[in-house]
DNA sequence: TTCGCATGCAAGTACCCACTTGCACTGGTC
DNA sequence: GACCAGTGCAAGTGGGTACTTGCATGCGAA
């Protein structure tokens, strides 16, 4: 019975939210290679290490345990701490905010990913919750642009050309898997670059 | 019996060519709504006017279904004829091929939004075929672009600079229903023609 | 007319899934 | 020491899904 003794006893070494936690992360996980059809309990329950009855113990229902699980990682971010970081320099400052777009943008892929399909057709509150952090980086972008409009240092609509932006490095992100053999998923900061230097100046020979 | 005999009349009439290209058409339709996992067969099936089991007698399974249902929308395309509608000016081109672009994503934006995250890690065919129309503009993009390179025209490395106007129209398509309210989603033409501008000459103020 | 092929229809099989239940165990709290 | 909350475990339920099968039907070709 030892080895029973053993997994009764990992189990049991954790507190509920530890077990809370390690359910979510396995979901996050699992969502992240099957999606949200795809992802069973029982596979979830066997990622986090955990009995399946305990899921539905703590989440009630599948259901739950996905909304619970996009609100838990892609819950409300604090974006605000980049405007201090920036220098007035346009170019410096847009690699800072892009850097952060990449960085959000990686670690959250396959939620994203998922969130970009599994849509509203179902009023789906965990492709809505998940895909709340490309609006909030929207928002800073468009902010972004407005202020340099203002300062005359852009031309355009803050909106439309911060859509380009978010384009250009979102796509950088989702295209590696499609992609893979580009030469602009090498090093990522390098990449970042030549998108700024393209969105400030094109690509027209002068 | 006359419902019956409407029903039968109507499976009767067609030939077995057609009812396959029903299914076909039913398949895309039906994964578009509820992707590869979530789309059932009894709902093809339905949808189709057909039954169940003749689907089945069609193609077997509903794996041969969806690869062929892949092979039959995203199969190989003519895009050679581009070349014959290019006038010399640099944007006037872009926006022949840019329309052309839109036009593909649009039309296989459903199939192309599965295949984005339903990829390779069962190995699926399905994505790989349902990608391959991405890929086969990327290259026509990227000779484009390497032409007027070579020209004088335009500067950086075509890969490249193919990839970031790739990234800005698809971002166009997909973005569409996940930010609706973005003022670029009215005339595509206007979007177009506006993502060309920023492309070729940055959005920095002169 | 006759025959075969494509189909409809109904029933069924085997599996998987979300979710439940009852019981046993254990570690910490009083 | 007694209790209880949190968990494991095993079995089970009900519904959905892919896929099959046997038979009836009718259209078109021989």
């Amino acid at each position: 019975m030892i080895a029973t003794r053993k997994l009764v006893d990992a189990g049991r070494s954790a507190s509920p939210e530890e077990t809370r936690e390690r359910i979510l992360a396995a979901a996050r996980e699992v969502i992240g290679r099957k999606g949200k059809r795809g992802a069973t309990t029982r596979e979830i329950a066997e990622v986090a290490g955990v009995n399946e009855a305990t899921l539905f113990r703590h989440f009630g229902s599948k259901e739950s345990l996905l909304v619970a699980c996009a609100q838990h990682f892609c819950g409300h971010m604090q974006l605000a701490d980049v405007a201090s970081q920036l220098s007035g320099n346009v170019a410096e400052d847009l690699l800072v905010i892009a850097r952060l777009m990449h960085a959000r943008f990686e670690s959250l892929q396959d939620m994203i990913r998922w969130s970009f399909v599994e849509q509203d057709y179902d009023s789906d509150v965990f492709a809505a919750t998940a895909w709340r952090p490309q609006l909030a980086i929207l928002t800073v972008l468009t902010q972004f642009m407005q202020r340099r409009i203002d300062a005359g240092e852009l031309q355009g609509e803050a909106h439309k050309i911060a859509m380009v932006f978010l384009g250009i490095v979102f796509m950088h992100v989702m295209g590696k898997k499609k992609f893979p053999d580009s030469p602009l998923h090498g090093d990522p900061d390098k990449a970042l670059r030549f998108y700024i230097d393209v969105f400030l100046n094109g690509v027209t020979k002068r």
